[in-house]
DNA sequence: TCTTTGAATATGTAGGACATAACTACTATT
DNA sequence: AATAGTAGTTATGTCCTACATATTCAAAGA
């Protein structure tokens, strides 16, 4: 029996199957003769026959580029390639329950990471309707008191806080991390909050400077930072 | 004849296919079973036969799943979910000239966002030995004169920040999105440079304050702040 | 000119066949 | 008895054929 060092050495020998190759090809294929959306495709056969495989294998490889939003086919008109939503492939990875434990650390740094930086764009693009906006979501808070209403209320602040970014894949983002963060926080041993709350926040916002409004999110999220690990 | 306007409130109606059904069945049949990496799956046949669909149809599905890496497959032994990795998938769909303007400009920012945000996790975890480093890459930018090098250097600098935030994820993903600056940088009409340069950051960084490498940080960045819009 | 009808075609699905690798159990050899 | 070799079994990998279905295109009809 193999050692799982020895395993770890060496690696497994991944025998790349037929499908596997032309999906690489095909994506190859599509760089080097700089298809743009819209542009159409080959049919199955004439693809199947100049790669010399079988339809069976080609429609395999067609399925993945078409799950990732790559090409869309349409009866007897064919195949076109289109433009993928970055985020949808995401998505369908993302599920705690089978990503690793460090990955998922490394995913909830991420989002530390983000709400720290994301005050030059919030900064930059800030209106007041939207100042007010997150005021009322944070006085919202004060008369929840279920946990549930308090999680809910979390997300809602800090998503209102990632649409004033103003941008929307970012916002996007933060949305399907979210049962990321979900999944850490139950697996902590109790709910922490900073010291500044989410209605400290939002008057930093309104009135404070970048900086000031910066630090306080510092604050805000102090007990994640505390619990960082060189 | 359509406007695209029409087309883009309105949507196409996108027909489900078998294998896209079956996709997400298999996918929810996962979760509610709540599979763990490792445990073996039922054979294509029986899955197939379950569903009331051909082999093929399933098949397609599959693929799709061992392409996230979802699922891995071995003769006679048949499958066993395992663990994805989550930025492989993105890699598949990040090409800078099929995705669309729009998100260029927000993974781009997304960029500035991170870099910010970035100086919590490097002042968690720096050490010495990096920041000697990182001076050295800095220092080497000022021999080189052409502009390959520049780009590779100013790629080398920044990496080694990610690389000093101790998350590899983060340094992965990073690396991943270097196409798309790159090209973003090539649209430009020139490559403008901030007031401070790397060899200032680097400065910072071994003698400075967080907050005040931050401010660094953000007039090296300036010239791309600037142009943010509201 | 407009509508209708029908043929042509590329994709979608089904099902069967066989190759191949990997596991099992058994046999033979020392 | 321990090891090496062998044959059989099994689930996936690949190919092939056939047909359904939707959509386009063109010809026929009003």
């Amino acid at each position: 029996m193999a050692s799982d060092e020895l395993k770890m050495d060496l690696g497994r020998i991944v025998q790349q199957t037929m499908p596997d190759i032309v999906e690489l090809r095909l994506r190859e294929y599509l760089k080097e003769k700089s298809f743009r959306p819209g542009d159409p495709l080959p049919k199955e056969i004439d693809l199947a026959e100049s790669l010399g495989v079988s339809r069976n294998v080609v429609r395999e490889a067609l399925s993945r580029l078409r799950m990732l939003g790559m090409v869309e086919t349409r009866k007897r008109r064919g195949m076109v390639l289109a433009r993928p939503d970055i985020l949808s492939s995401f998505e369908r990875v993302l599920d705690p329950s089978i990503i690793g434990e460090t990955t998922l650390k490394d995913i909830f740094e991420l989002r530390l990471v983000l709400e720290m930086g994301l005050a030059e764009l919030i900064y930059a693009r800030k209106t007041k309707a939207d100042v007010e906006e997150l005021k009322a979501i944070a006085l919202k808070q004060m008369d929840g008191k279920k946990g549930s209403f308090r999680v809910k209320n979390e997300i809602e602040f800090h998503g209102k806080l990632y649409e004033m970014s103003g941008n929307d894949t970012l916002k996007r983002f933060q949305n399907m991390l979210l049962p990321i963060f979900d999944y850490v926080i139950k697996t902590e041993p109790k709910f922490i909050s900073g010291k500044v709350s989410h209605l400290d926040l939002a008057e930093l916002l309104a009135k404070g400077s970048k900086e000031e409004f910066r630090q306080g999110m510092y604050e805000h999220l102090k007990p994640h930072f505390d619990r960082l690990k060189k």
